[in-house]
DNA sequence: AGCTGTGAAGTATTTCACAGCT
DNA sequence: AGCTGTGAAATACTTCACAGCT
């Protein structure tokens, strides 16, 4: 077993494990389901069950458990409340981190109003927004700043994550704000490539780009069934079984 | 190196090489990086160009495109219109697709106005909403219908991809319905996992799972910083040498 | 001389399959 | 008997480094 000795300290707390980028994407994932588990009153959970409520299979997640230190019973199961604590522990989401969103155009306003976040373990704490036309406008309880307002903000509510929403051609510049503020830590909406200095995570939605993955797929299977094909699964005729289909994580890596 | 020899077929298009998922997730911000160097005038790019203007490193690059056959010219480079031509052709954007939007609440109403999709190969046909108070609203020049009536829809336009904006506990039905209607390609922004038949693909974008996964680095960063920890990067100087961070990959897998 | 295309090496991730605890 | 934790095998992906075309 070649794994990560981090030194002694028995305390309950590892200490931060070096997780593998693929398993911490798909940790919120299992924290969710198991937030669904909770629900429903189980106290215990099998590797297959809650493999099942995350879309994974179970040896998946086992391996990703296992990197955490191991919280299970043999021949029983994972404590439900226990493992929540694990995850939420390592993720880091015991503290509620204050998140800057820039850009209050048609997607910020939304994300502005999401309620999803609160719940998830962060708050947004202020609005920006450089058209002088939307400074001033309360959404959800909060006024939109001139994003020169930046730095007394940050600097006041000491701002963790920053989301940029705005149009591609003013991105970069507000990344290189954020950054200047000490914010290392970006979840950017525009469509285009941000530089940042190194120590600086930068994580991407680009919502063209996933219906353009899409396409991709549908192409392909419209030129598979366009050939006479022999061998295995046939798409035309929807097949009756149901089944969870594995990978529908939730951003890569 | 054991790779995919697909059958001979020596026409000019190349009826559909199987590339590494991996690549297809990539494809598209290639195209977007494209269009910006055509904007700029220039006909051809090397790898390096095109690959700085991506945000990867130009081996990857290089790989990736040679999972297309090949349109470079040694010594020269990529031509750009050609290329763009390639990406657009094997992703399926020769065909404008149909989308249609379930659940017009917070994010679906950011969706729906959402100018991104024009450009990039996709339009919205129909939004749908099972709350009577939204039907008949109009936003963006299409008028929220009810759900029910997606089949009628469907028909009529051809809707190639259903994209899912309602709460969690709504998302499984409409999946259904989207699967019974003919729908296989679905975009998920519900925080939960879908159980779809097989030939169908989901793909999954959850806000708050990003914000998680940014957290867990914050996390990291300041457990790092708390250390005394000899070796390597020192994370607390801000170095000023700015770069690309790689891996700001668009959504996994 | 410059730049692509690609085997081969290196690394990361997934899956198998089973030993070992409860 | 049931279910976790994990080596080992299999697969996927990335990077190196250079042959070979222009």
């Amino acid at each position: 077993m070649s794994q990560h000795r981090h030194p002694g300290r028995a305390g309950a707390v590892p200490a931060l494990p070096d997780l593998p980028e693929a398993t911490v994407a798909r940790l919120p994932e299992y924290l969710r389901a198991l937030h669904n588990v909770a629900e429903t009153g189980h106290e215990t959970i099998s590797s297959e069950g809650l493999a099942n409520a995350a879309g994974v299979n179970s040896a998946k997640l086992r391996k990703d458990l296992s990197h955490l230190g191991s919280y299970g019973t043999r021949g029983v199961g994972y404590d439900v409340a226990l493992l929540v604590e694990q995850i939420e522990y390592v993720l880091g989401l015991t503290q509620r981190r204050a998140v800057a969103l820039v850009g209050v155009g048609n997607l910020g306003h939304a994300l502005a109003g999401y309620d999803g976040f609160a719940g998830r373990g962060f708050r947004i704490v202020a609005l920006f927004d450089a058209d002088p036309r939307r400074i001033g406008e309360e959404i959800n309880g909060l006024v939109v700043r001139h994003i020169d307002e930046l730095p007394e903000v940050a600097a006041e509510e000491s701002v963790a994550i920053g989301v940029i929403a705005t149009p591609a051609a003013a991105a970069q510049r507000v990344a290189d704000q954020l950054v200047a503020v000490g914010v290392t830590s970006i979840l950017n909406f525009a469509p285009c490539v941000l530089a940042v200095p190194e120590g600086v995570d930068v994580r991407k939605v680009d919502l063209a780009i996933e219906l353009q993955i899409l396409s991709f797929h549908e192409h392909r299977k419209a030129a598979l069934t366009a050939l006479p094909a022999a061998g295995g699964s046939a798409l035309t005729a929807l097949p009756g079984g149901f089944a969870v289909t594995e990978s529908q994580e939730a951003i890569g890596t």
